[in-house]
DNA sequence: GTGACCACCTGGCCGC
DNA sequence: TGCGGCCAGGTGGTCA
């Protein structure tokens, strides 16, 4: 699924297709993936914009147009697919961005979890979505005495906080999971008993391990391919996720797998205390 | 304010 | 082979 490296992957791949291209008209194929404005007013309001740049703030795509933002998220399974105009539409494909050079961006979604806004673009980061979201992980913001801050009243598993887009952005289940165990926590510590030292740890390893996941181009698991089918590399790296019966990489121990606020967690339990 | 739970969705997998 | 049930999980909404 994508989680930042995926999106960012996603990011750098659209870039280099569809910048400066006109969009001349769009379709819509499942009305549920337009969350805001209406669809009469997407469709109407899009004719004519340019794309100038694409943005990524968290796990959102910002497409920034000549008088708006269109923000997208691809939640569980969502992807593009640069098409020729009037190619057959795919089953999965709910949106159709028809370009003025006769090409189309298709949104793909199987599971139709991903959501799209098209907003204005004054004061974009200050209304929802992204009003909501916390610290990028390499906000210099981002540091022991903000998460301590963020986390002191808060007695859920520190799994679930880590998950928390409104603390810190970008972690979804496969990379916690990565991250608590280079920092040696137990996935269902509560939050607020986490110390300095292991504080400092969660936030070093979570650059770390999305600096490198980026890199690779993400992870391709399950079903997620990024734009264009183009495979990552992470899950190879990968040292406890979806390892539930292998082995840890330091002690040797059989991994664990439990759920953790209904994730599917996995983690070593004598390495991670 | 906090935390638990559920709905949204479909494909893959498993057991019968 | 076919069917039913469970699982995967990011996010937003609801409720206690």
């Amino acid at each position: 699924m994508p989680e930042l490296p995926e999106v960012e992957t996603v990011k750098e791949t659209l870039k280099r297709q569809v910048l400066g291209k006109i969009i001349k008209e769009a379709k819509i194929y499942y009305p549920n993936v337009i969350a805001s404005p209406s669809v009469e007013e997407f469709k109407k309001q899009i004719i004519g914009q340019k794309i100038n740049n694409i943005l990524r703030r968290g796990k959102w795509l910002m497409f920034e147009l000549d008088n708006y933002y269109l923000l997208s998220h691809l939640r569980m399974e969502g992807k593009y697919f640069i098409r020729k105009e009037g190619q057959e539409i795919g089953k999965h494909e709910h949106i159709s961005l028809i370009f003025s050079d006769n090409t189309e961006l298709r949104y793909h979604d199987t599971r139709k979890f991903g959501r799209m806004y098209l907003l204005s673009k004054k004061n974009i980061y200050e209304v929802k979505p992204l009003s909501e979201l916390g610290l990028e992980p390499w906000d210099q913001n981002l540091t022991v005495n903000y998460l301590k801050n963020k986390l002191s009243s808060k007695k859920i598993a520190i799994k679930t906080a880590i998950l928390d887009q409104s603390i810190m952005v970008g972690n979804g289940n496969i990379y916690v999971d990565e991250v608590l165990f280079l920092s040696q926590i137990n996935p269902c510590t509560p939050a607020n008993e986490i110390d300095d030292e292991y504080l400092q740890r969660i936030i070093d390893n979570t650059r770390m391990t999305l600096e490198k996941a980026i890199k690779k181009g993400g992870t391709t698991i399950r079903t997620y391919t990024s734009s264009e089918g183009v495979h990552g590399l992470f899950q190879h790296e990968l040292l406890v996720h979806g390892k539930d019966h292998g082995l840890c990489p330091v002690c040797k121990s059989p991994i664990l797998k439990i759920r953790v606020n209904g994730r599917g967690t996995y983690y070593c339990p004598k390495c991670q205390k």
